[in-house]
DNA sequence: TACGCGTGGCG
DNA sequence: TCGCCAAGCGT
């Protein structure tokens, strides 16, 4: 850190200052956001949307976000209007943004804003706190980018932009108090939000985590790790484990129309409450079962071919199974038709798996490219 | 504190 | 190709 400054109370720091100049000419223009212009003519951003869109956002990027944040908002316009959805149509709507856990927290937290705080979100630290999904990062971003208040935010980009501005060599997170504390002391008490979207702007385009381009850097002139050259060994990290890798099976199973076998995943843990087609119990023993011994019932089993997916914590190798069957849906399981298999709540790992057995299936039907409802894929 | 929890893009 | 990483939270 430099030398303190001397400033009157209310004037920002010389480097929230640079900042925000910066912010003013360099933003980003996001769906769920109001511009500064907007912002410093008092305008606020809904705080439904900006808390949709920080859970969306959370470990996730703004271009994958960006979709279905329009999805989302276009459906269910207010937080009243998600709270009365049922939790199966916010599943299958979230299929694909992974961290599924966050959907249903979505559903609960609409729920408890509306009979708790009268379809209004609340305004502070601690109410935003109290509310599932929503933690130190997410609360201090609703109070600060909805209601203009003097929060800390702190993610992953403010982290990056901290830990070089002020050569913070302390490994993340236990970091974080110490990087919470500067931000905090950097805060300008009469722009809060648009501080924290710019911190998080100059750490997505500018102060990136490889080859950060800091000849273009508002504040590099403040920055410790700039004037030494270490940018880029910044923030230290601790070491992370290895991935084990575990093993198991798939079988997906096709009726005469074309429909897919699913059934729905346990509520909590991995994947909970998605959608899939049914597997083994997945083994980290290399000689877990991968075989068609563990099929849920006989068929025609063919090899369609595996499927490798990586969790972020370990990964997966899941070999296909596929068959023409002619039966009911065993209890717990149904048929899903050619119609409704895309839009069913589909983790991208089990699309991947149903692909794999049937070219086409999870796209959407009718229209160019999908799979001809005369195709056959049987070799 | 450390781990469980998805996915897609990028160099 | 593949490891890294992206606006974290809950337990």
């Amino acid at each position: 850190m430099n030398a303190p400054t001397i400033r009157t109370k209310d004037e920002p720091s010389p480097i929230a200052a640079a900042l925000l100049d910066w912010y003013d000419r360099h933003h980003r223009r996001l769906p769920w956001r109001v511009g500064p212009a907007d912002a410093r003519a008092g305008l606020r951003a809904d705080p439904y949307r900006v808390w949709l869109s920080e859970i969306m956002l959370q470990q996730t990027t703004v271009q994958a976000v960006k979709p279905y944040f329009e999805r989302f908002t276009a459906r269910w316009p207010t937080v009243a209007a998600l709270a009365t959805a049922p939790t199966d149509d916010i599943m299958k709507a979230w299929a694909g943004l992974g961290y599924y856990s966050r959907a249903r927290n979505l559903k609960t937290c609409a729920e408890l804003v509306v009979e708790r705080h009268g379809g209004r979100f609340p305004d502070d630290l601690e109410g935003l706190k109290a509310l599932p999904g929503i933690g130190d990062y997410t609360a201090a971003a609703i109070a600060a980018i909805a209601f203009d208040r003097p929060a800390a935010v702190v993610d992953g980009n403010v982290e990056r932009v901290v830990t070089r501005l002020c050569a913070i060599a302390t490994p993340v997170p236990a970091a974080k108090p110490e990087i919470r504390a500067r931000v905090q002391a950097l805060l300008p008490v009469d722009r809060p939000g648009d501080f924290a979207q710019a911190t998080m702007d100059l750490g997505a385009t500018i102060c990136t985590p490889r080859r950060p381009a800091c000849p273009l850097c508002p504040i590099s002139h403040g920055c410790e790790a700039f004037s030494d050259g270490t940018q880029e060994t910044f923030p230290v990290k601790a070491p992370k484990a290895v991935k084990p890798v575990r093993v198991g099976a798939a079988f997906v199973a096709e009726n005469a129309d074309g429909a897919v076998l699913l059934r729905k995943r346990a509520e909590k843990g991995l994947l909970g409450g998605m959608s899939e087609p049914p597997t083994t119990q997945w083994t980290s023993r290399a000689d877990g079962a991968t075989d068609i011994d563990a099929a849920p019932f006989a068929a025609k089993w063919r090899d369609a071919g595996t499927v490798t997916h990586v969790f972020t914590h370990f990964e997966l190798r899941l070999r296909v199974f596929h068959a023409r069957v002619d039966r009911p849906a065993p209890t717990g399981a149904w048929w899903s038709s050619r119609e409704d298999v895309s839009g069913e709540a589909l983790p991208t790992v089990m699309k991947h798996a149903i692909e794999t057995a049937i070219p086409g299936a999870t796209r959407k039907p009718g229209v160019a490219g999908g799979r001809p409802s005369t195709g056959r894929n049987d070799q």
